[in-house]
DNA sequence: GTCTATATCAAGATAGAC
DNA sequence: GTCTATCTTGATATAGAC
């Protein structure tokens, strides 16, 4: 998906994604950047005004896509009290490749500065309470978000890995908490 | 705790995690370490050969950290099936300071070089091979630890920021589901 | 829109004095 | 063990040509 951008902004963001998953945050340079989008460094630098417009460029690129992704899996649901779960951790985690870019924009962004996370702290906690108003015990949303951020963040870091039948066993899991986590 | 190191090599790394934890990875050089640490840029490279090495140090203490606060914890606790995850909740989770701090030596270290995250990464897989030992589900054994990751992680971040209350009752939820996890 | 300079700066690391 | 140079590198960002 990401490999034919149609666009150089876009290509642009994802060879700096590229740079992060197979190298490190630490490795996330223009140079590194330009090069991999068969650009110069002054060609990035036209579409990214500077380094931090190109980290909040990958960031808010990324939380737009989850939502919509979650959105759309949403309405292909039936209307089960998992249904929003079920929608927002496929958004996060189908595709180990694409959950890696998720997570990349967040350790690279965090790297540089944490202020640039505001956008996707509040995307957080709106689904927190989406999850909430669906009638699921808060402690339990909150479980449930933070493992699947878990999940992502480990993955990337590399803190775990799992096969693709104990991922997918894990994912199923994590949707599974959503039934006997209804406040009574 | 971290405050009052007694030797050098401690003041350093108490004095890495902070610049971590305050101002973020990419703050993290020399100057402002020794700085904060009251040294020289050349006294702390006497302690640590280079910027790897003090990363490595970071981990390293706050591994053997946790994994002696665990088994401590443990020692104290009944014999119930979930005493296990009761001691590795407490160690990694008691105090958002510290909880901080272990964070942030995994964010440097991984923003640094993800091969320096090894250690880590054993002593994770050994935690959830002791659960599924204990009679835990595979699955539900990986779901706990990851929600612990990612609260550790997202609160580093500024991911997510939950009062006192919150949090204990976070902690709690985490606890309660070894209860309907184990295997029949 | 993209490229090639080039200026500027900050970081890691070394060597040697104290 | 700790400090003060100093060397070297590599990264951001600017300016101006094409």
């Amino acid at each position: 998906m990401a490999r034919h951008a149609t666009n150089a902004r876009d290509a642009i963001l994802d060879a700096a994604e590229d740079v992060v998953v197979e190298l490190g945050a630490r490795h996330l340079t223009l140079n590194e950047v330009a090069a991999r989008a068969g650009k110069s460094r002054g060609g990035v630098l036209y579409h990214f005004a500077d380094k931090e417009a190109l980290l909040r460029g990958m960031l808010e690129r990324r939380i737009a896509h989850i939502s919509s992704m979650r959105e759309k899996r949403r309405a292909n649901l039936p209307d089960t009290p998992e249904s929003e779960v079920t929608a927002f951790v496929l958004a996060n985690l189908e595709g180990s490749k694409r959950q890696k870019r998720i997570a990349s924009s967040v350790i690279a962004a965090a790297g540089h500065d944490p202020g640039l996370l505001c956008p996707a702290r509040r995307e957080y906690r709106e689904f927190i309470n989406r999850l909430v108003s669906g009638g699921l015990r808060a402690e339990r949303a909150a479980v449930i978000v933070l493992a699947v951020e878990g999940l992502i963040l480990s993955e990337l870091l590399s803190l775990f890995h799992f096969d693709k039948a104990k991922r997918s066993g894990i994912i199923k899991e994590i949707i599974s908490l959503t039934r006997d986590g209804t406040r009574e």
